[in-house]
Parts: C-alpha cells; sequence; structure tokens
DNA sequence: GCTGGACCCTCCCCCTGGGGGAGGTCGCAC
DNA sequence: GTGCGACCTCCCCCAGGGGGAGGGTCCAGC
C-alpha cells in the first residue's frame, strides 16, 4: 500500500489532483482509513493512474476519462478512445485551418475582394435539411452532400447549401444542402425545397476553406460600407470542391449573403 | 456603425463574448453611447476581431491577444505570433508522446521489466546544476548538456541527469546534468559536483522518451513490489540519446531509482 | 400617440480542471 | 513530550466562457 504522497511520487500527478480524481470517481483509493480519512494506494493502481494521466494530456474531460477507466471491456475502452482520438484530430485541422487564416488576415497587403450584386429568381431545388452544431456541420454536410449525389441522378450546376446566421452565433442552427434539379425526388432525407427569391451580395472564395472566414469578415465589411444589412440564411455555391479536386488551391466558393438596402 | 448583434453576426464572435473582450480591454467597440451603455463597432474593426478569434482558436491567452493586437508595429506582432506558433509546435510534441505513452499503457502484453539492485559507489563528475520547471526541463538539458559538451573533452562515459522528486510533484525542482571525468572544470555554469553513494533500483528505456513515463511507473511498481522505498532525486543515464543517434528507436536510457529497504 | 417584440444593458451564478493557503490531525523518531 | 513532515478538509482564486434574471431602448405597425 502507497500513501497518497508516495503513489504522487510514481505517478507523477500532484496530490491535489489525486485527491481530485478520488472525489470525481475517476481513481478511488484501494483503502480509505475511516477515522483518520487517509488514503491508501494499491501499486498495481499505478498502471491506471497513467493512463488517466495520458488521457487528461490529450484534453479528455474527466467524465469521459471515468467512462474510458470504468469499462472492463477492452475492445469497448478502445472504441472509447478512438473516438477521442478522432476528436483530437479534428482540433488538429481546426488548428491548421486557424493558422491558415492568421497567415491571411496578417498580410501586409490585402487582396480586394470582388463583390457583385445578383438577383436570384425563386428556384424548386433537391435538398436535405436539418438543425446541425456548427462543430458537427462539416460531417453533417459530407453525409447530406452523399445521399443528394446517391439520389439526384439529373442534377444541374453546382451544389450549394443555406446555413443560418445563429449557426454562426450560438453555434447551433439550420443547415440546408441541396443540387439543383428540374425534377427533385422525395426518398430517404432528400425533399424538394423552394429557395426564396433573394438580393445577393456575392463573392468567390479561392482555394481551401480554411480561411473563408476571412473572406467572409471581408465581405460584411463590404456589406456595410454599401449600407446594406443582411436578411436571411448565407447561401454557399460549390462551383469546384472536394469532390471535383483533391487540389484545396482550385476550389472556387461562391458566397451569397442576402442582403435590403437601409435608408439610414 | 453596427451594432453588437449585427457585429457578432460578422465575426461569428457571440454577442457575451464580444462584451466580454470589451471588458478585458481586446476589442473596445468604436462607440459607447453613454446614456444607454449600448455598444457601436466600425466595420474596420470586423478585421481585428478575426485576428482576435483566429488567436482564440490557437489558445492563445487573453492577454497575450492583447498585447499582439495592441502592438501597432508590425514586425513585433510577427515576433508575438512566432513565438505561440513555437509553444503551438511544443504542444503537438506533447500530444504525440501523450499518444504513443497510451498505446503503450493499452497493449495486451506488456513487455515485463528487467529492474537490477546496484550499488553505485561516491564519484565526482562535472556537472550543471539548477531549480527548473517541468515544462522547460527539456530545453534548460539541452542548454546544458551542450555547455557540458563544449567544456568536458575528456568525459569517460555516458552522460546523465538527477531530477528531483519535487519536480514531477509540484512541477519545479532542483535538476542535474553531468559528464563523468577525471579532471572536472570550473567554467561557465560548469562546476564539479559529488554524487554521493547509492543503491538503485535500475532498468534501462528503449526507444524514444515519449513514453518513459510508462517505464517510470512500472519501475515504480517493481520498488513497491520489492518492499522498497525511494529515497532521493531519481538518476538517468544516457547510454544512447539523441546526441548518438537521430534514430529514436536505438535510444537507451538507463533510470535509476535510489531506494532502501522498509522493513514493514 | 401606444404597444409589442426584438435588441441591448448589467449582474450573478454556473461550468471545468486545477493551484494557493489556512487550520487541524496523524505518525514516528528523538 | 516535542518536533516535524505528511496528511486531512475547506475555502478562495484563476481563465474563458455559458445560462438566465430583471430591466431599459428602439422601431414598426396601428
Amino acid at each position: 500500500m502507497l500513501a497518497i504522497g508516495e503513489f504522487s511520487r510514481f505517478t507523477h500527478l500532484s496530490v491535489r489532483t489525486l485527491r481530485r480524481y478520488h472525489e470525481a470517481g475517476l481513481l478511488v483509493p484501494a483503502v480509505v482509513d475511516d477515522t483518520t480519512g487517509y488514503r491508501s494506494y494499491d501499486p498495481q493502481q499505478i498502471a491506471t493512474a497513467q493512463v488517466i494521466h495520458r488521457l487528461r494530456e490529450l484534453d479528455v474531460p474527466l467524465t469521459d476519462v471515468r467512462h474510458i477507466v470504468q469499462s472492463g471491456d477492452p475492445s469497448a475502452r478502445a472504441e472509447r478512445i478512438a473516438g477521442h482520438l478522432a476528436h483530437l484530430e479534428a482540433e488538429l485541422d481546426r488548428t491548421r485551418a486557424a493558422v491558415t487564416s492568421l497567415r491571411r488576415l496578417l498580410e501586409p497587403e490585402p487582396v480586394p475582394l470582388d463583390v457583385t450584386m445578383i438577383a436570384v429568381p425563386e428556384v424548386t431545388v433537391a435538398g436535405i435539411e436539418g438543425d446541425v452544431d456548427r462543430a458537427d456541420v462539416l460531417g453533417w454536410y459530407a453525409g447530406a452532400m452523399a445521399e443528394l449525389d446517391a439520389l439526384v441522378t439529373d442534377a444541374e450546376g453546382a451544389p450549394g447549401g443555406l446555413y443560418d446566421n445563429s449557426l454562426f452565433e450560438d453555434g447551433v442552427g439550420h443547415a440546408v444542402v441541396y443540387r439543383p434539379t428540374d425534377d427533385p425526388p422525395r426518398a430517404g432525407r432528400v425533399r424538394p425545397l423552394t429557395l426564396p427569391a433573394v438580393e445577393l451580395a456575392s463573392t468567390v472564395h479561392a482555394g481551401s476553406h480554411d480561411d473563408i472566414d476571412v473572406t467572409y469578415g471581408e465581405l460584411g465589411s463590404w456589406v456595410v460600407a454599401n449600407t446594406l444589412a443582411v436578411a436571411g440564411p448565407v447561401r454557399e455555391i460549390y462551383h469546384v470542391g472536394p469532390r471535383d479536386t483533391s487540389d484545396e488551391a482550385a476550389w472556387r466558393t461562391e458566397i451569397g449573403w442576402p442582403v435590403f438596402r437601409v435608408t439610414t
């Protein structure tokens, strides 16, 4: 049996942290003295403590760590861990995107934005809609687009998407992904959808989506500078995307923000 | 001028967060109405807000973000950002190490540890000592070893280090790096040091240091299982290390924990 | 003019995963 | 017995937000 201090030495976890893990039910000492409250650990628990330490270094939340170390079944445990590693992978992508984006933001000579106003008529398309979380939007988009591609064989023109503003503000909101077609099917999640006529402030973002937020910001500046205001979900049209080429530099994404003139 | 809600739409920062950034002096609205307290933002501030957003995605602390966006000099700003990118790089290394280590911890059949007891006599060496932070220990080690290499030309045997237990417990502690030699110089930070005679529980860790903590844990288990207790700073001897080969798999690090028998 | 709803304000408490420190008890060697 | 280190609980602190209460402001429609 090991006192908490010794256990701390072997696991490289601070005494405080060990007490916290006990409290959280994460790593319960083998013996707790009823009268003194002294904690004693079994040397076998060192391995568990180290697993916990590693998972925490990977920023796995304590509750998830508890689930992992308490799941006796090794295969279930492996699955949970794989999930977190996937999450880590996504995090890495985010980091990469942030760096790309930051680099463009700090460019000494920003490329001037080419914005045009387009009046888009009402149109009926084959689409999938749903309420998604900002974190899941990429996965949701991929799944929805795959389903669309399978069911819409006579698509005319590039696919697109509509994203509610609340998706960006609150982190959750309504989203639509669609393909234009004369004869929208009604199968699976796919439905015929009517997109209303709007006036769009439209620009084209070139390259990977890592720094698309920068283009959004510039478009926003343009909209304000031209005494316009935003009125509805933003529209994206994927003229050239991952479905067309893996060369990210060749991607072309049209961003259209529905606007109306303010009379101030 | 934009109300906070509109500004939020363009920057993808929540209204709450914008207010917090105002409070923190990070992103002060262009105009604040005296009577109503309403915040108004200049469209030009969208770019700044986006830089902040990106930096936060890279987990740059708010105070550092403030320094970056407030430093007018672009080169000073670039330097600060470069520092944070280096930090990010280090973070990535930590993540990689944690994954490696986790994989070994979850191996179904752990490799049995080969531990031997060694009585080490007192020895005088050329060493550098200092109090270091756990986060800085790698950098400190590299610098100290470079200085040692420059000043100790007649070293006999592999270099080593001594690390205080408090380094692991409290995150800060005493550390020593040394090279054995008959004639220790006294120059720069290098001093002759006398390492006391100890009884070591010793094992050899093979491969990169990413998962060296696992070996530490196993050694700890062995020590306890053999009714021993730890008495002093741990010793490492770098038989084969980065100075010898860049093939991490070939590295050999001896870990020796000073122990004494407990009579329980 | 008045009213409703959207938008904005401040203030307070909550979360996670820790650290610092006070004040008291336990165990053991001298 | 006395000292000292290790241990205990309890409370406050940090960053960087979110949730929600309670109340003021703006503007369009009637």
